[in-house]
DNA sequence: TTAATCACATACCGATCGGTATTTATTACT
DNA sequence: AGTAATAAATACCGATCGGTATGTGATTAA
């Protein structure tokens, strides 16, 4: 691990927790045991730090699922692969400060276009794929053909994001739990065509 | 409206916009065009302008919805009546910044315990008003007893916010339309009896 | 009429902000 | 061994931060 990485590693949850302008450079340095130079040396400013930051904390956090799901054969099952590693969520980013898409989203919204951007593809990226799986299973007849993709998508999409900010909010995982099931034994039963 | 309400009025959205490290005093003595001597005369100091602001930001965007519910009668009829209030929520809150609850959340849990835990009561209040709704609803016969009041309070909370994260994401009010669509054609019609 | 009070403005405080120029130590190459 | 390149440390910059002490003009009460 080279000294960009080793910065990044200390430096992405921070940012996760207190945001953008919650960082300061001396917040940076004192977790890093390094000085203003050595970072300025390794990024050209604070917010290409944050960006980079950002994305490493994507790449912990959100990438994991994306190659789940790329992995798993059959769109139900893709389905359950996502409500199944969003069970484990809160573990996984409770110390780094929640879901950094969420962080970022309302952070960055009205003061970093640049981050906010990635964010928001990020989120497309996500309803996409979701819409996708929706539509593939219909092609498949895995998944009824009257079953609206987009809208589906964008209601999975918003529990999803809505549990992890609450369990967030409430230090308490079962809102993730309960709504994954709720997903699992309403939404994607409902997907199923009726076996004749 | 007295000098401290006209200082709430025009820094209050600033504070739901930029957060609160974000807002800087010289952002609120631009928008109000007064002077630092004149805000400090009407708020001890910064975090006591930043709570104030929530709570303005709070009585203007969701308090309503409770005084709504609390003149409804009838259970189906109080749940119908949150997600109809959602339905024009992004309308109310767009150029306010989003969901007041959600952005003090994200931003102030660790930084601010004190406005956090506003953010954080006011979230379980929401909960609480959700599930008394459902068990009082059993209670009275409109909804099947074998419906779980907490898990379902859990999951409705968590797509009201999670869809209004998401509507304010990417500028479409749909995914809040979409989503509460949902609530009320599943989730609410699921918990009514059967006719027998 | 004058003294006290009040609300806001002005002027100032030390601390910290993000960022940079310079110096120093280490490594790599010839 | 000597030199160039690199990486990090040091020292410094102007601007801005939140906050305060003092000044001032209008209003009120005696």
């Amino acid at each position: 691990m080279n000294t960009s990485e080793y910065i990044l590693d200390k430096v992405a949850p921070i940012f996760n927790r207190q945001g953008y302008v919650g960082t300061s450079l001396s917040d940076i340095t004192n977790a890093t045991g390094l000085t203003k130079g050595a970072i300025y040396c390794n990024f050209s400013n604070k917010e290409d730090l944050a960006l980079k930051a950002f994305r490493l904390n994507v790449s912990l956090a959100i990438t994991p699922l994306f190659k789940l799901v790329a992995v798993t054969e059959g769109s139900l099952n893709k389905l359950y692969a996502i409500t199944n590693y969003q069970r484990s969520y809160y573990d996984l980013v409770k110390d780094r400060g929640g879901c950094p898409m969420l962080r970022v989203s309302v952070d960055a919204k009205f003061n970093n276009p640049l981050l906010f951007e990635t964010a928001q593809n990020l989120s497309s990226k996500f309803t996409l794929g979701l819409t996708n799986i929706i539509k593939d299973g219909i092609l498949n007849n895995e998944i009824r053909p009257d079953i609206d993709a987009v809208k589906n998508a964008k209601i999975i999409l918003s529990q999803i994001e809505g549990s992890s900010l609450l369990s967030f909010i409430h230090n308490d995982p079962d809102f993730i739990i309960s709504t994954m099931d709720f997903i699992d034994f309403t939404i994607i039963e409902s997907f199923k065509k009726v076996k004749i």
